[in-house]
DNA sequence: TTACGGTCTGCACCAAGGTGCAGGGTCAAG
DNA sequence: CTTGACCCTGCACCTTGGTGCAGACCGTAA
């Protein structure tokens, strides 16, 4: 759709709320929301209150989308975030918040070459044998309860227009 | 796996409601709503009408939460336990799903290890250099929209008194 | 028989992470 | 000066994945 282009700006210009939302894959909402949630920090604002955004803007909500797709909850992504502004007490809370999530990383990769293991065993044997366990169930069904530190939440879910989900 | 046979019972034991839940780690509600979400078989039911339980179900469940643990959806996994179950139209159905689950796990795994190298960095520098962008966040923000097939989710949080996160 | 815990159903509610809409201001083009 | 795209705020609503509660039934021990 050939709306309207913006009109010509120069190099580092700020962005308008739709143009970082198109910038970044994400809603003009969503924006609003990380805004309101910590992640984005409270932009400039034109005389007339329309927000202005920085072209740094773009890589931060692009940061928020990859986290969150990792398994990563705003509410982390947020501290993190928070972290790398020196928004933070003491460098050390640094170290001990990455740490964890390299824990939970390793964790996670772990079970999830598990799973593939799994499942690449059951797509060389054509299926769940119908009498025996299913061996991808087994496989992670039958262990100890997990280790897991961190919690998962959906990938951005069909931003309008960006729908990329089979 | 070999499922011993129980010599003189007629059957294994069957699990009551309370006892699956606390076999497998999840709360009493959850076992209920998993089965409305078809993700639990209807059990039998004593002739009161209680639930009985196989030992199976415990690994069932178990491999609900390892698979939510590891970004899938209840729907996925619903998905995934009809195949394995049987109850799908057609087996090349379960080579397309378990191949495109492949590919998504091989994607996630490769931005964490990804994620998981710049936090490394990120301690062995002890922060984010005050000026410049996080290289955390430019290791992850600085990407093209992801190609992630798949949500994620939380991690089940605290059946209560299970709480193994922290 | 009563007490008490476990279980049943159904409905309400919660938190996270958005999404939509109403009602109104802004701004460049026609 | 009107039109249409864009932006603002605030509020309501949505989906996932549970959790809680009320009111009633079951089952065993005292």
């Amino acid at each position: 759709m050939p709306t309207r282009p913006a009109p010509r700006r120069p190099d580092a210009a700020p962005l308008r709320i739709s143009e970082l939302a198109r910038a970044a894959g994400v809603g003009i909402p969503t924006l609003r929301f990380y805004e309101r949630r910590k992640l984005l920090p409270p932009p400039r604002r034109t005389q007339s209150g329309y927000r202005k955004y920085t072209p740094e803007d773009v890589t931060r909500v692009r940061f928020i989308r990859r986290s969150q797709e990792l398994g990563f909850t705003l509410r982390e992504v947020a501290a993190f975030l928070a972290m790398s502004d020196g928004r933070i007490p003491s460098p050390s809370e640094v170290e001990t918040f990455a740490a964890a999530k390299l824990q939970a990383i390793d964790a996670r990769v772990k079970d999830l070459q598990r799973m593939k293991r799994a499942i690449q065993k059951l797509l060389a044997q054509g299926g769940c044998p119908p009498d025996t366990a299913c061996p991808v169930i087994a496989s992670l069904g039958a262990l100890p309860p997990a280790a897991s530190t961190s919690r998962q939440r959906p990938a951005p879910r069909g931003v309008p227009g960006t729908s990329r989900n089979g």
